[in-house]
DNA sequence: CGTTTAGTTGACCGTGCTCAAGGGGCGTGG
DNA sequence: CCACGCCCCTTGAGCACGGTCAACTAAACG
């Protein structure tokens, strides 16, 4: 499925997700359906969708394609500090601060809905499983947050980028975008290592390394997982982080 | 103050750290002040307040000391991902998960409240400004997390320890625990290491350039900084992501 | 008074960075 | 249609930042 095509499905990746941490009531789960469908944007990739200092205001969730929460030094160095995958809520009650302490930026073209504060908060009022089904999607993306902090603090670079492989790849699978061992991997390397914390080419010599041990095979965006019991032991990876209710 | 004495004004703390996101309505910081007082309990130092794969199922607030959120791989390496400073809550919805993803563990003795699930949410229920200046507060958290991601993937050591001493006493600051440019500082150099992500040995050398050039005295659980501006400068560090209101 | 914990220093080494160059794919314009 | 430029990936060489190991001191503590 193209990134930047909309054929009225990809609405459901929102309720799968959030469906993971809590059982979404059917008029919650309605209610919810029908305020995306109201309001579905396009972006292309290399954009910013909201920039650090910027007012927050609305809700953003996406429907198709990758970001990145980053934040850059004045000198140019850059730092991803987590990825904003499908069905994933871009910013929740962040328009309770002033200002953007990060910018969110695509990685690739993606599909998204955007939902007035107002409206928001209007839904996660009316019923107490999507309010928390939000709570928790915002909760385990904190989680996943201290688990970069202690990849990129603790991890050295080859358990670190075998790690974030293994995250992404359980993070598509919680919303059944894996097929088999493989699944899209659209980003850069240059991405990769500012997501690790690592250079470009000792990103690059890294993910050789990961190819000559029959880990991985990633080309053509596309990443395939040789043996995935090996790899999550090469990154040290284990999900409970990720907060699955399975 | 000894940090394991209650002298019976440290609630204050909290409804000062919580009044710099939010104004609290008078009943509101009553009520919460009651609440806090019903429960007041002690830990020392080196303890685990909760400890991942637990299950949460309370709030604690901090009344005075030290502790930090940390993640332990299987061999031995730590990475500590915050600090839990006095006057913040330590979990807050935490209980919608269904266990902790991280432990929290006191770095000194600390005093600190308990509050059932139950009593906080009628709490954050009955007055809406005390229901923001909770959600901000976490995510102020969650923003300084973000900076402790960029701090240990993409600034260098000098760049790294400076900048979380502006950090902490930053923080300290808002909660009225510094005096001129000094303030306590009473974790070990292996704390600061983990929070750093460097070994204790480059931490001990870091803190010496630090000393040589004139920009800070730590000794004594004292740190006193010798010209904030350079060594905001030579953090690269800048107080917006702390999030505070004035 | 012995033991433990925290801080410090030296020596050596290795992981990962920098700088530099080249190749391949792809879109664009001449 | 081909040329060119750009982006992304790859490779080599050299080096430095920070890690490891080890030993020693000083203070804290029982």
């Amino acid at each position: 499925m193209s990134p930047t095509r909309f054929d009225g499905t990809q609405t459901q990746v929102v309720l799968r997700r959030l469906g993971a941490f809590r059982p979404l009531s059917g008029p919650a789960a309605a209610a919810l359906d029908k305020a995306i469908r109201e309001r579905i944007l396009r972006l292309g990739g290399g954009q910013d969708l909201i920039s650090e200092g910027d007012r927050p205001d609305r809700i953003r969730v996406v429907l198709s394609g990758w970001l990145a929460r980053y934040k850059a030094l004045e000198d140019g160095r850059r730092q991803i500090v987590n990825f904003v995958l499908p069905g994933e809520i871009c910013d929740p009650y962040s328009y309770l601060l002033a200002r953007m302490d990060h910018s969110i930026g695509t990685l690739t073209p993606i599909v998204y809905s955007e939902i007035e504060r107002d409206r928001f908060e209007e839904l996660v009022a009316s019923d107490r499983t999507l309010a928390e089904a939000v709570w928790c999607e915002w909760l385990a993306s904190n989680s996943i947050q201290r688990e970069w902090t202690l990849n990129i603090g603790r991890r050295v670079a080859l358990e670190r980028v075998a790690h974030l492989l293994c995250e992404v790849f359980e993070r598509l699978r919680s919303i059944g975008q894996v097929d088999g061992n493989s699944c899209t991997f659209p980003i850069t390397q240059m991405d990769l290592a500012d997501a690790t914390g690592l250079s470009v080419v000792h990103l690059n010599r890294t993910l050789q390394e990961l190819r000559a041990a029959g880990l991985i095979v990633l080309r053509e965006r596309t990443l395939t997982i040789g043996d995935l019991d090996a790899l999550e032991s090469a990154g040290l990876f284990t999900p409970a982080y990720l907060h699955y209710a399975g």
